[in-house]
DNA sequence: TCAAAAGTGTTGTGAATACACCCATGG
DNA sequence: CCATGGGTGTATTCACAACACTTTTGA
């Protein structure tokens, strides 16, 4: 199938990551900020090249280990999609594949290989264009975002942001803060205590706080939800992409 | 960020699609004979090398027309995801990114560069393990498979099985080949129109067959559906990936 | 007149919302 | 005893599945 060999030779492979937790009810999102052209200085997603004989998800999780410190147990990691437009990376032709993280929250990042900073930022400042990235990192971002934000309806990727044992208002916090909406905190315990498989009771409660103890829960088996839990769509009519 | 150039350069790129259309009220997908190496004689997903310069979405439509002449105009195309096994091509790292298209009843493709057959086949041959492809192409045709199936409880994609004008009796049988069963005609036609923006009437009929005479429609404006038309989950304990 | 297909009416069941209310703890 | 957060009770609304039934054509 190859035409002329020089024609596919001096394309380069990326992975990059976006890796979210939820800090103090907020979503957050990992940045490094780059130490290498191109673009020094400025933040992006953490992620590098990808080497021979090395499957992509390996260097999603390298490329993680080695820029922030962070390993990749425990930590929900699905691929989005790839990013090949021509001119994304000034160094020529670079295309990326994406990678969504879900982790429970984590201690501070340590910067590591070509990045001089490495930090949890609010998802917001990045969406709302307050805080610019590297490349086309913040499409990526936005799409990574909007990925997380519906399977959070239908499948149980809510729980990859909490650790063991969770509450259910752990989980409502988890779906408050990625929607960005609150949420009946009654209405929804009773949803997810009743959708099969998501949650398992612990027995236990949690105390020290104040206010009645809650139940504590584990992840259950399901992946899928059924029924699902959905946003509320304003207005309903559904021209969204 | 590369470390030694050497280590990335022997790394090549395609794009490869699952076209998938309705025809007879089963769903169908688009499979090449390959006439060359590797897997000469083999099944496979119509596909090709990336090249410099090109955007991989443009790869894929110059492939498909490329290899059996179908065109990508009024063809519904989006990536499902990338393949990057370092093992899944004999002829060294090849890097996949595979694309889903859905397309209304297109005549027979003609077969052109590198394929010697190019034909329609029933989806369920692949996915039973009837017919055999090459590579890894069984696992991408799966994977795309279900990314249409559920597509099409929350967004319109449906409508991009269909020619306009089209009835909701065209639709349903676009579920009912997509999802493998049966759906209650008067329930789903009273869905579909009352889901807003789905699809537009037309005010004409279509005449000619037994039965009284069914509206037709032309797609409408939403990409999203709410509420969503969703699968029966026999069990409903919802424990699929 | 009959078969076939489209589409509407009707009814019972289950789920979601809104919100009142009770429970169990720390201060 | 009060504030705080967890959780249940309940009425209303909404959506859906099942299926009877009417409509409108071709044969």
């Amino acid at each position: 199938m190859p035409r002329r060999s020089g024609e596919h030779a001096q394309l380069r492979l990326t992975a990059d990551l976006v890796i979210l937790t939820i800090r103090k009810d907020v979503l957050n999102i990992l940045l490094i900020k780059r130490g290498n052209d191109p673009f020094p200085g400025s933040w992006a997603l953490p992620g590098g090249f990808v080497s021979r004989d090395e499957p992509v998800d390996r260097t999603a999780l390298r490329e993680l280990e080695e820029e922030t410190g962070i390993a990749g147990e425990a930590l929900h990691l699905e691929q989005v999609r790839t990013y090949g437009a021509p001119d994304r990376d000034p160094r020529g032709r670079v295309v990326t594949v994406a990678y969504l993280g879900i982790a429970p929250d984590l201690p501070e990042p340590q910067p590591g290989t070509d990045a001089t900073h490495a930090a949890w930022t609010p998802a917001d400042r990045v969406l709302e264009g307050k805080l610019k990235l590297a490349f086309d990192h913040r499409t990526i971002v936005e799409d990574a975002v909007e990925r997380a934000r519906s399977k959070l309806e239908y499948t149980s990727l809510a729980t990859a942001f909490c650790t063991e044992p969770f509450t259910i208002a752990d989980l409502r916090r988890v779906y408050e803060a990625v929607w960005g909406e609150t949420l009946d905190p009654g209405n929804f315990s009773r949803k997810v205590t009743k959708t099969d498989g998501f949650v398992e009771p612990t027995g236990d409660h949690r105390v020290g706080e104040t206010g009645r103890p809650p139940l504590l829960y584990r992840r259950g088996k399901a992946v899928t939800l059924y029924p699902p839990i959905l946003r509320t769509r304003i207005g309903g009519s559904g021209s969204t992409a």
